[in-house]
DNA sequence: CATGAATGAGTTTTCATTCAT
DNA sequence: GATGAATGAAAACTCATTCAT
């Protein structure tokens, strides 16, 4: 499970990841234009700069194009969410930064993060664990931060819950991607995170807890 | 936003109905395997026990053929859930019927499910608008559902919010479908609908609201 | 060299024509649209009136279709010629009369032939030679009459001049229908018969034979 | 109306110039057989020593050959023409010499053209305009040298006449290719051209002038 | 006789990938 | 390392023809 090797002739590591972001970038845009499947590896390398045949000196097919594309979304959603989250901030307060961060970053990489959630499931069968290790560390980070906030009269939760929690905030950061189609409508960016929040943390219903 | 209508050469509508079935039947699964874009229409037509001739005898082309299969997945999706909210239970009985129902809807068309979200977005731009328009009438279901309850000591809830819970709770039930590889690992159906009840009507967190 | 027989599963022979008649028609009115090879059989049995099963009944292929076309058209053409020209005039007066005749029956049924001279090509080998049997049979009737009006001071012209001519007269009537872009704009039949005659049978020039 | 723009994905213009015309000559010799609609991409590649994928890097569409092949016939007989008539002699001897230049070029080049008359019909609507340009030039050409033979006593002919003499002049020319099948059998091509010159330019009926 | 659904070989076109320069 | 022309397998779609009803 470990992140798979895209094979390149060129041995310049520095080129390597040179060309490889320009790559990324230029298949971002038209994926999100015409998706994985329509864009051709001709189209990715004119966007990205130089010639089909360089393309395919820094890759082996056009699976390897989306499975950088994704492991750089991946990584780049972390790097941003991680920089938001540092901080001292501890239990419910640390809860609900990570939730606002997330959804921050969904926000600001919506297109990416579209992309990438419409075309996993494109990914080489091997590819695709290792991408799924991501979206469960992640999803593993606000579960600990949900059992860190447990404290009687604060948040009482099963562990089942909390797990169901954490994939619950994972989602909504997503769905605010996905749905935004109809979100949009309706919600600001901080419209929605405050009801989310509202909604995850308590407050919207009551009669059951007396 | 009518509904699209999709060319056949045959003129026995009772024909035209049952070959478009058998070829839903056979796209959801081939679709299921390897997605939209990677099936030919060569297979559909042999996995519909036809030829490729007799398929284009009751499609314009490829793209009707993920129209019928998004369009049919609603349907049935809708028929179900309609037969099983049908009943006379009202307020949060009945919300609570609903989102049970939506969940098990979701279980039972797991699959086919899973493949119209994915591929929703290959439709041609004229068919989007239509098949969205389902989605927007579940949600308008459960949203009045949620109204439905609103009572002073029972639910307290701004039409924002109940708009948004609507969509989560929708998003929940496709969540199920798509995020199937984590939870199952964690949650039978029936955990996953009650914790997710009570997430949503309460009793998880209880501090703030005092 | 004999008639081709295009073979049909039906014995009533008033029938066989009937339809075959039908066919026709349909047939000319697509081919002069979209021509021969872009006209379907579906298209060509709806137009017709009828089932593409049916008219499979009375042609063996489509090819036949266009065979049966160009038999008719030349037909026509010839059955037109025949009433127009059974007169009693002789010599000169004979030949103006044939030319005026053929050049009226091709304006007439300019389609027809139009459509006749540009798919002839795509008949099948063996049906090409009957066809062209009536083409030199015109052609042959023609140089006869030409050949009746000489006599000294009237038409002194060489058996190869005769053969000729009668070409040139031939061509000289398609061409008012396959050259029709151009001459439309400057001639009306009549003009255009007037020149035609004057031309071939002298006064445009004169001064050489002194 | 001007020179239609085929699209290739090749850069080197050199190369597309040559490819080109390999496909050309491909073309010509397969359309002469069969005909336009009867031959296939696959063929025209493999006639002209390329690869299906390759072709389609030269062209559009099976269309452009067509058009390509038309165009490059017009060109070259156009070409061929004006290298023939380039001389300094005027009044009838010109026109003689265009004349018997025009049935020799269509005398050379007869599979060429009888192809091109065959199948303009079949160029794209868009096409055929500025190929009936050509025509139309050419065409032109004789006219003004009909008209600049006007002189008392040598040829008095109207413009109307002019202009149809220079239409009849050029399907002459064609008639040629398209009738050889009849021609042939009669006349070589010097017997065709002048008998035509003398028919065309007086001598072969005398009486009317007395 | 008439019908029209079924067939599948054949057609155009695309596009990921290679490799000589 | 970079280029882009060449390749051909594979894909979508068509349509003449058949044959059971």
């Amino acid at each position: 499970m470990k992140k798979k090797k895209v094979p390149s002739m060129v041995k310049d590591q520095q080129l390597i990841k040179h060309r490889r972001e320009q790559m990324i970038q230029g298949a971002i845009t038209l994926f999100k234009e015409k998706g994985y499947h329509r864009t051709t590896t001709r189209e990715i390398a004119k966007e990205s700069g130089f010639s089909i045949g360089t393309l395919y000196e820094y890759i082996g097919s056009k699976e390897d194009v989306l499975y950088l594309v994704c492991d750089s979304v991946y990584e780049e959603v972390r790097t941003r969410l991680d920089s938001l989250i540092d901080t001292e901030s501890v239990g419910l307060d640390r809860l609900k930064l990570i939730i606002t961060s997330l959804f921050n970053v969904m926000d600001e990489m919506q297109d990416e993060v579209l992309v990438m959630y419409q075309e996993v499931k494109s990914l080489p069968k091997e590819a695709l664990p290792y991408v799924l290790k991501k979206e469960v560390a992640m999803t593993a980070i606000i579960e600990q931060a949900i059992k860190d906030c447990r404290e009687p009269g604060v948040l009482t939760i099963s562990d089942k819950e909390a797990t169901l929690m954490a994939h619950n905030i994972m989602v909504k950061g997503q769905m605010w991607t996905f749905r935004r189609w109809a979100l949009k409508h309706s919600f600001t960016l901080k419209e929605y995170t405050d009801i989310q929040i509202k909604m995850l943390l308590g407050g919207v219903v009551s009669e059951q807890m007396s």
